[in-house]
RNA sequence: GGCGACGUAGCCAAGUGGCCAAGGCAGAGGUCUGCAAAACCUUGAUCGUGGGUCCAAAUCCCACCGUCGCCUCCA
């Protein structure tokens, strides 16, 4: 088998093949830098850095490209409120940006280019679609002349006219369709501008990634992705000027996840409000807890974001820690059990594959773990040795890699003081249990659970964590 | 109005024609441990409702009920 993939276009799960039989061009749609991200980024973000992780896994080398969306309407407006520039309101939301990211381990795209980088390509693009006359200019603006592609609405599944029947946009009587759009904005004074062939203005809000695709990619992508949400009109603006500009297929396969949202809510979305942004769900959350939280549904399904779900995937995930920690047994096992373990290590990776071949069934390959979690668990109780178990805990966070899944206990710093003073009250206590005043070394674990510490005994001694 | 999705145990969620309907959380009982924790073992569902097709349906078809997304900026 192979990976099948469902494609927007086409409406139904399809084989992936790149192109190239090696490589594959993707780009995903980035973040409108008007403001900070919130967990719906984060949820298609970590949806198509899986992709990524299991396209590599699979020995695909992979050139991965994400925007930044730098000029637009709402950062003019936040620039604005903000008293700043639209340039340092995009550094620092990008800055920030890519330290969230890197704090959910998603993995860094190869580029990330910016659409006030692009402007030649832009303009080169915008010119060319008049020349073809799919497109025109009324005083400074350039507008994109739907009616003129024969296959506008491909992508999302409907007609020019349905759309029209039920359109909720103000009309521009100017336009030839109402649904032409803007491929070049006219500026206003005072607003950021660039020179163009229509005079000064800015690129309309689709026209960037179709400029940005063929700055890094050609005219061809194999995968182009992001959130449902801009399925219409983003990226069918974006097929339409591309596919309109090279005479080419744009992207083989689209790759849409559907959209997170809170309980009893809409979507998340900046615009309307009812966030929560990344760094509170860090403050919270481990990042693998996150991400196995968002893994556990799949990707085409909308997601309800409860501190509940994410609490229950954290639980969840100390069964997979525990499973990769060493163990301590000294002796081992028999020949036989040691097989049935390396075998069920075997079997689990067949089984991971077959679920994350299959449309990227996530949840499905996160059960695959579980059950060698317990598996390893299982061994180990049964006296395991390291070398034992080396085997099958080596598959099990390679797998848990491929989700994005680090499997590390999450820990607090504490300082050299604050260390020394815990395992001093640790000794302490101890030193009571060796003397079998238990009572009172109950009351010393309780001393510690105050400061946050948890303590663990066992054969080997104790051992303390910070939990908070 | 148009297009589309979904309804599986207390909660989350895989499975889309045929082995005992994955897995996680919670609950109950147990093993181990001075205690605790962890880990392990045992334990729960005729798959929204009503029809139909088939030797066989959670899985296909129809109807109904309910929830939701997109059609406007949005990951």
């Amino acid at each position: 088998m192979s990976l099948q993939l469902y494609n927007t276009l086409t409406r139904q799960k399809e084989e992936f093949k790149p192109r190239d039989a090696q490589h594959v061009a993707m780009y995903v749609c980035g973040p409108n830098l008007y403001g900070p991200a919130h967990i719906g980024h984060a949820l298609s973000y970590i949806t198509f850095d899986v992709l990524k992780r299991y396209l590599k896994f699979r020995g695909y080398g992979v050139k991965h490209v994400q925007n930044f969306t730098d000029i637009e309407d709402r950062i003019i407006e936040s620039a604005k409120k903000e008293n700043t520039t639209i340039e340092a309101l995009a550094e620092k939301y990008i800055a920030r940006f890519l330290n969230e990211m890197d704090s959910l381990n998603i993995q860094r795209a190869d580029v990330y280019p910016r659409a006030t980088e692009a402007i030649p390509t832009i303009i080169k693009m915008t010119q060319g679609l008049i020349e073809k006359g799919m497109a025109y200019e009324l005083d400074g603006d350039v507008y994109f002349r739907v009616r003129a592609d024969e296959d506008y609405g491909k992508l999302s599944h409907r007609s020019l006219d349905e759309m029209e029947a039920g359109a909720r946009v103000a009309v521009d009587e100017r336009k030839y369709d109402p649904m032409d759009f803007a491929l070049w904005k006219s500026s206003k004074p005072g607003e950021p501008a660039w020179a163009s062939p229509w005079g000064p203005g800015r690129p309309g809000w689709h026209i960037e990634c179709s400029a940005m695709n063929l700055n890094e990619h050609g005219a061809q992508i194999d995968i182009h992705g992001g959130g449902q949400d801009v399925l219409f009109p983003h990226h069918e603006n974006e097929i339409a000027q591309s596919e309109s500009y090279t005479g080419k297929q744009f992207s083989r396969y689209w790759v849409h996840n559907a959209l997170l949202h809170l309980p009893g809510q809409d979507k998340m979305t900046r615009h309307l409000g009812g966030l929560v942004l990344i760094p509170e769900a860090l403050s919270r959350h481990s990042s693998d807890a996150i991400r196995a939280f968002i893994l556990g549904t799949h990707y085409r399904s909308p997601l309800a974001w409860t501190e509940e779900g994410v609490d229950a995937a954290e639980r969840g995930l100390e069964r997979l820690r525990a499973a990769v920690k060493d163990a301590v047994a000294s002796t081992t096992l028999d020949g036989a059990a040691d097989a049935a373990l390396n075998q069920a290590a075997a079997e689990t990776r067949k089984k991971f594959i077959a679920a994350m071949d299959d449309d990227l069934n996530t949840a499905g390959a996160l059960g695959t773990l579980y059950d060698l979690a317990r598996d390893i668990n299982r061994a180990r109780g049964e006296g395991a040795s390291p070398q034992d178990l080396a085997p099958a805990q080596a598959t099990l966070q390679e797998l848990a890699g491929v989700l994005g899944l680090m499997l590390q206990e999450p820990k607090r710093a504490v300082s050299a003081d604050e260390s020394e003073k815990i395992n001093a009250l640790v000794a302490e206590r101890n030193a009571l249990r060796a003397a079998k005043k238990y009572a009172e070394a109950d009351k010393m674990r309780a001393q510690l659970t105050e400061m946050g510490v948890e303590i663990t005994d066992s054969a080997q001694g104790t051992t303390w964590r910070k939990v908070r």
